[in-house]
DNA sequence: GCCTGGCACTCCGCAAAGGTGAGTGCCAGT
DNA sequence: ACTGGCACTCACCTTTGCGGAGTGCCAGGC
């Protein structure tokens, strides 16, 4: 069915499609590439590729434009994933270098993103889950006003203020905060929510309705993770690029840059650090979005996966580049937050 | 000079083309307002009105558009602020209401202002600089490592990550934690640097260098407020009315609205939180937007500016309507603030 | 003196018409 | 199995023509 120059006709149709954005026809398509044969010729195979559903024709005497599942094809076989520059590797790192904490490591990814891809770029804030517990702190604001701090090896703080039932002495608080720190160090922060509720049964019964409140804050602290929600966007002026179907193809992916909700879901999620995934057009799980295309990686320190990152484009985009680019600041990011 | 009747044509003019979008000619204007005149007259009064400077004709043979000059006319003479009617106040509340920390309030008020005006909205983050010290913590994470922390009274949280010159004991750490604390609590940001600072001779030699370091850094957190130059957008699917000419009045925007620095210019400054301060085309600090108008207020608790919230979008758009949500939105975010 | 109805004029915007060219499918020949 | 040739299709551009909305000006009326 699909020899070897049906796909390399494929392949010369995707390139040529992405950098001139316009249909491309046999004859064009023998100038600029060297396929050995003549425009007859190719003009057979891309019939075949029609066929087969690879290619299609905007009107009847058009050239041929690639389809969602030519596309596809092309990432899975046509492609091999270009490394980057020594150059590039550098600019990358010097870029992320300067980073002072974690929020600013994901706001540099986003810029660095959106400008080696000229995409809209979106990166996920790490994940506490996996992150381990580095302090907690009790601080006595008043005899039934404490304040809960807790900070994370990623360098995240929560707090919360609690209201006591009734006054807790200092003595009480100082002993419930070594036995906090002792109990919860290292812990990763599922295992700490749980190391917490333990130490519930040991508490003295005098203190213990103060204490349970207490105790419930930080499992709350614990577990509500509210940072695996927060994205961050950027890049949008690329949407420029995209295109001038404003409403077909703009509108609804700006709406969607609104709602973090969704971004998340078009990110997907990776347990895999190192997978780029790519998914195209249809494929991606929002009907609005069927002329986009998604690439996506997990990102963490030592190829844990704690949060997702990626870029936004239209399905026509430099697909082998913007792989590079994704897996390139994913890997960059994990070492920068590994080193936090 | 400018009579009545030819502000009150003016004011038709400007009303008739922010609703319809087009060129508003004599006989239009006639049948749609209640002019008393003649369409022949109402024309001599354009000829007056685009003489002034007050409105232009796109073409020969077409309708009037206001000019800049014509919109800061009708903003600055021809329009009442509208109030708002008692079910949109409460829906203000209502939406605001349910915030649970100075973050939320700010993300809140974004939406509701984008969805109240239509438009793109941007929020300034509350500055740091009024607000107070709540706790101040200092976490060992190794004998030369120091987590420097930093809780004010709007709940927000800086932290620093200190490497010590030489190790500091556990008896020194507490020691400058408590001092700290008793000399800060409760202090305006500006004056706790100016305490901490103070704090530094009453060192003994011993631990001069190390606790130089871990001052230095409390007072850069202090001072580095970089929440105020935080802003947030929101509503920029909104962008897709308008208008269809991308490439000169929407991708500019896009690109300003990527860069905080240049939103908080066009935010401009405002000491005082009630005025709402409007800027039309040319008006607007940046050439590339000199299609789009601005309309800020200042906000905060008790009348205070903290911050300012305001929306950008088309010269052509409904100032009055927009004019009295941006006011609305500033003092119910004010006082929601006043809250936490 | 200001307003009005009438009139000639301008010019945008739309639609129809015609020409051009890139691209295709098919077929016969090598 | 590939190639050159040929007839055909159809989007796109330009040209042309026309209608209509709008204007400016002028002479007449309250």
């Amino acid at each position: 069915m699909l020899d070897d120059r049906k796909l390399a006709v494929l392949r010369a149709i995707v390139e040529d499609y992405v950098s001139t954005r316009e249909p491309v026809g046999s004859k064009t398509l023998v100038e600029r590439h060297t396929l050995g044969v003549s425009p007859a010729t190719v003009r057979n195979d891309m019939a075949a590729l029609e066929e087969d559903g690879f290619i299609a024709q905007p009107h009847t005497s058009a050239g041929r434009v690639p389809t969602d599942k030519g596309y596809r094809l092309f990432v899975d076989r046509l492609t091999s994933v270009r490394s980057l520059t020594t150059p590039e590797r550098r600019a990358i790192s010097s870029f992320l270098d300067g980073a002072v904490d974690v929020d600013d490591v994901v706001q540099r990814s986003v810029r660095l993103l959106a400008q080696m891809t000229r995409q809209v770029a979106i990166v996920q804030y790490p994940t506490l889950t996996r992150s381990t517990v580095r302090h907690v702190e009790l601080v006595v604001m008043s005899p039934t006003r404490l304040l809960v701090v807790l900070i994370t090896s990623t360098g995240r703080v929560e707090q919360r203020v609690v209201e006591l039932p009734e006054p807790m002495s200092d003595l009480v608080v100082a002993d419930l905060r070594a036995r906090l720190n002792t109990a919860t160090l290292g812990e990763r922060l599922p295992e700490a929510a749980q190391r917490v509720s333990e130490l519930a049964v040991t508490v003295s019964p005098t203190d213990r309705r103060a204490v349970a409140v207490v105790l419930s804050a930080l499992v709350e602290a614990f577990s509500d993770d509210r940072s695996d929600e927060r994205v961050l966007v950027g890049g949008t002026a690329n949407l420029a690029r995209f295109g001038d179907d404003f409403d077909h193809s703009i509108r609804p992916l700006l709406e969607a840059l609104e709602e973090h909700v969704v971004l998340l879901k078009l990110l997907g999620e990776t347990n895999d650090a190192s997978a780029v995934t790519v998914r195209i057009g249809a494929e991606v799980p929002y009907e609005e979005l069927s002329a986009t295309s998604v690439v996506a990686s997990g990102y963490g320190p030592e190829g844990e996966a704690l949060a997702t990152l990626g870029i936004v484009g239209p399905t026509r985009m430099d697909y082998p580049g913007t792989i590079a680019a994704v897996r390139a600041v994913a890997r960059y990011v994990g070492r920068a937050l590994a080193d936090e």
